[in-house]
This record gives C-alpha cells, structure tokens and sequence, in this order.
DNA sequence: CTACGGTCTGCACCAAGGTGCAGGGTCAAG
DNA sequence: CTTGACCCTGCACCTTGGTGCAGACCGTAG
C-alpha cells in the first residue's frame, strides 16, 4: 500500500514498475515476462539494479494485445499487427495480405456468430428440440461447408 | 481404395466406420475418439469385433462442434450446449443463463470485431503511424476497459 | 494361408498460453 | 540493520485441444 511517491518524478512521463504495469493494463506479472519472452513487449529499460521500467504507453500495448486475444487472434497474429504498428516491418503486400484475409475471416465470423445467436435464440424460444435431426441448433451450424479451421 | 461396398445394407441409414465420419466431417480419427472421451460424441455402437459405429447424425454433430469452437466456444461450452439439444439437460435457468450470456457476449465479440475491422482498414489505408500513440489499432482497441477474459 | 490396411487400447507427446515456485538480490521504513 | 514488499532468473507445471506411436486384433483380397 506504499504510494512509492514515482521517484524523482523528472515529468509529466511517469514510469511504472511491472506490478503497476500489471495493475493498470489488467494481467499478472508472469503474463508480462511471458510477452516479453515472446516479444511482443519489447524488452523494457532497467533500472541499475536490473528492474524492469515500463512507461505509460504500455499499458495501451498490453490491453490491446488482450482485446485482439479475446477477439480470437493467436498471439503470433497480435505479434504481426503489433509489428505493422511499430514500422518493425514494412507495409508490404504480405502485410497487406495478411489484413485483407484477417478482414475475410472477421466478417465470416460475424456472420456465424449471428447465425450462432439466431439458433441459441430458437432453442431458447422452442424449447427442447425432439430429434438431434431438428434441434436448430445443429441444424443452422453443423451441415454447412466442411469448416476446416479457417483460424489462420 | 476398397469401395468396401456397405455390408448387409440393409436400408437407408448407412453406418460409418470411423474413418468415414472422420473423413465426412473433416477431422481426424483421432480427435474422434478425444471427444468421444470427451464426452461430446456418445460412445457409438460397436460390431462384435469392437469396431465403433457411426451413422450420419454423428457427421452433423461433428461438424457442429467443429463450428461452434470456429465461434470461439471452448468444446466445454460446446458439451453444454449438446447436452441441451441432446434433452440430457432440462432447459433450465441456468442454462438459459449461460445461453443469455453467450448472446450477450456474441454481440460484444461482433461489435469489437468490428471495431477491429475498421481499425485494420485504417491502418492499411493511411499507411504505418507514426508515433505508437497514433496508431489506430492501438487506439481503436487499446484504451477501453480493462478486458478482463469474458471466455466463460 | 499370408498380406495389408483398418481398427483397437493406452500412453506419450505437442503447441499455445500462461501460472507457480525456489533461491536470491533490492530498497524504503522502522 | 533488520524486516517486508517487491523484483530478478530459471525451471517446472498446468489446461486445452489435440497428434503420434506401439503392439495387437480384424477382415478382405489374392
């Protein structure tokens, strides 16, 4: 429950430790090691005595690698986006490529998650359904196209 | 590549052997027998031998897992939903909870990726951002609320 | 009968995405 | 100067959702 009064305090540009990192963008400290490992954070300044520094704009990085995560992206997926936005990497046609095809899938998921809402709705509304062979459920999702895992 | 003419064939409902219902929903033998343990296949029929069969509703059911966790439903998740459909559970207030926040989690799962959506347009439209701060992506998704896992 | 492919069981292993712990250094307060 | 909270590294372990392999049986073709 320190207040750690931020040390010299030089300016407006606050530093935080990785619990106050954790804190802010939502995560435990292992997750934020465990995005650095995977360079998805890039390795922080340290302290002389080897502490991690962190300043504000990370909490942005690490709440977005969150919300893509939970909007259905792998982590090497977040990593590529991440690297388009850090001009690690060129806005090349790969690039370019790889966002047309993430756009693709977005509006299929969107469309199946509709179609998956429709169907809970049904068999909310229904009740239960006789035969597997009716159930709304089943029917509306399991006999369309083959589905192989479109997730990449 | 023996047509392995369906054996007695005694009326329409063909059986399958596994590798069948494997090959006509597009998974693995394998992954069969995992949810089978799993619990989201029933334990099939066997001939005196042990081989397990199948008939063509098992297809559906497979295909329907396999679309369910395309959706982002943890085959946990998927095993609830069957076991409604499957009358092995009474439509009760609690699943009509679970089903209730499933919707409510689908329509914030199309709204963000939406938002994502947009945001991967802009950033191919208007080229890589300059400073991290600018950069829509970041902004379109990493400064809103906390985030925390909305999985379950 | 033999071969050969399909199937069985059980167990090991894999990748992703973390989570926990031991053993040790840091640092501000009391 | 000790205590306690915090940090470090490295390593082990966990859950999900599979995948692979060994060793043995089944079953049809030649």
């Amino acid at each position: 429950m320190s207040p750690r009064a931020s040390p010299p305090r030089p300016d407006v540009p606050t530093t935080l430790r990785i619990s106050d990192l954790a804190t802010a963008a939502g995560v435990g400290i292992p997750t934020l090691r465990f995005y650095e490992r995977k360079k998805l954070l890039p390795a922080p300044r340290r302290t002389a005595s080897g502490y991690r520094v962190y300043e504000p704009r990370h909490v942005t990085r690490v709440r977005f690698i969150r919300r893509a995560q939970e909007l259905g992206f792998s982590l090497r997926e977040v990593g590529a986006l991440l690297a388009v936005s850090d001009r690690k990497v060129p806005s090349s046609t790969e690039v370019e490529r790889f966002a047309a095809a993430k756009l693709e899938a977005i509006d299929a998921r969107v469309k199946d998650l509709q179609r998956m809402k429709r169907a809970i709705l049904k068999l909310l509304a229904e009740g239960v359904c006789d035969t597997e062979a009716e159930c709304p459920v089943l029917a509306s999702l399991g006999s369309l196209p083959p589905a192989r895992r479109a997730r990449g």
